[in-house]
DNA sequence: TGACATAGTGTCTTAAAGACATTATGTTTG
DNA sequence: CAAACATAATGTCTTTAAGACACTATGTCA
């Protein structure tokens, strides 16, 4: 067993699930995929490593997405590695899947090898016709969302600069697809000390209502109890 | 930017963090690498995906584990992976690191390369020289398997097929580096329904003590709540 | 100006963990 | 053989943070 072994390589990829809500419906960032295989089919933005270009896989995922978008995600954290000899008619593959968010905003449907970007429902999966086992792992990712949603303000993330309780109380409403009473919200918001209070407020209907914005040392909190579910 | 790209690829390895418990210290497997590059020093069990044995990256961790140690992990899972141009001084490389449980049990000791396998205190890491960034990785592995402890009862896998809660208790204690209220974690036992009353009782010292096992079907429950830290 | 809408607060209830005394049942020892 | 001791297991009160929901605050609009 000692010495040298040929050994034949993986194909090994990087793609991503970057989400947005938007109009109380939950996204998924989608490109037109211009080549073969699944050529015509929609897929995960991503592609494979550059070890010129990119220090590690995240800048890959940022690479990837920024090309096919335009933008960069508020958040990006990895998902998990799916492998399988059959899951790529090119051969054995290795995929790392990342999971993102991002505040909505229109694709800037940049050019790369005429793939097209499209923002999906992810109510409206089923209807399209989706490379590899993309559909799995955008399930898989949105399971994760749902799941930090429920012991995280990690929702913040898919929200302009400046929000309020209530657009955050209905994104996280979005994710885990149930209600939110707002006090436990605001009792989330306080204890985090995550949050400065802006000294602007909007119109929505009613009273005015207080902006936020992340503090710029921020980082993420995880609270001991997750919400009910 | 259409058509076919001349892209360098990465080294793709698979490795293991094998965690055990035994005289209330938390212990990793480490090898002494045969081969270079790091020959001599210490590192975690692994190596390349081999496409034609395994069917998924799985299969590569638990492949690399039996090799080293004649034994397979009572739980595995993916840990995460980490990348980049310097990790390797073979060139950029990308690793897919798992984290792993298993009752402790002394190591066969199976030669394959000559590579020596060994339990090694976390504690004791800092004095051994370790290969590329295996320390960091194996830190990382901890704190994931602590979080993961506050909020589940994965150290049963520490255990022996059957066990007594204050055999769990002291395992737990160990991984989170405080103590337990022997109350919390029967109340955990009782709601989780993962456990089946065994008919035997075993001597500790004291009062015989009730012997549990996992049930076969049972899956890891996760609590709505962590425990405090 | 009053109805309405949305923002934000007060406070009681509930669920599950922490603390710790008490009971149960074995072994060891004088 | 009984008392001391050790560990197992339970009872129960406290604590903490979320859920429920009524109530107050403050804007817009008819």
């Amino acid at each position: 067993m000692a010495g040298q072994e040929i050994i034949k390589k993986p194909l090994f990829t990087v793609d991503s699930v970057l989400f947005t809500v938007h109009e109380d419906t939950l996204k998924v960032l989608m490109v037109k995929r211009a080549q073969q295989p699944f050529q015509g089919a929609w897929g995960l933005p991503g592609g494979f490593i550059d070890i010129d270009l990119d220090q590690n896989t995240d800048m890959t995922a940022r690479r990837k997405l920024a090309d096919k978008t335009g933008f960069t995600p508020n958040y990006l954290e990895q998902l998990q590695v799916i492998s399988g000899p059959d899951r790529d008619p090119r051969g054995f593959s290795v995929t790392l899947a990342y999971f993102a968010l991002v505040a909505h905003q229109s694709v800037a449907s940049h050019i790369d090898s005429v793939e097209m970007a499209c923002w999906i429902p992810v109510s409206k999966l089923k209807e399209l016709t989706t490379a590899f086992d993309h559909r799995q792992i955008i399930e898989l990712s949105r399971q994760r969302l749902k799941q930090k949603t429920l012991y995280s303000l990690l929702p913040v993330f898919c929200l302009p600069q400046k929000f309020t309780i209530g657009q955050l109380m209905a994104v996280i409403e979005t994710i885990i697809e149930k209600p939110l009473q707002r006090k436990s919200l605001m009792r989330r918001i306080e204890a985090s000390e995550m949050f400065e209070i802006s000294n602007e407020k909007i119109s929505s209907g009613g009273r005015l209502a207080q902006l936020y914005s992340l503090k710029l040392d921020a980082n993420i909190v995880n609270f001991e109890r997750n919400l009910s579910i």
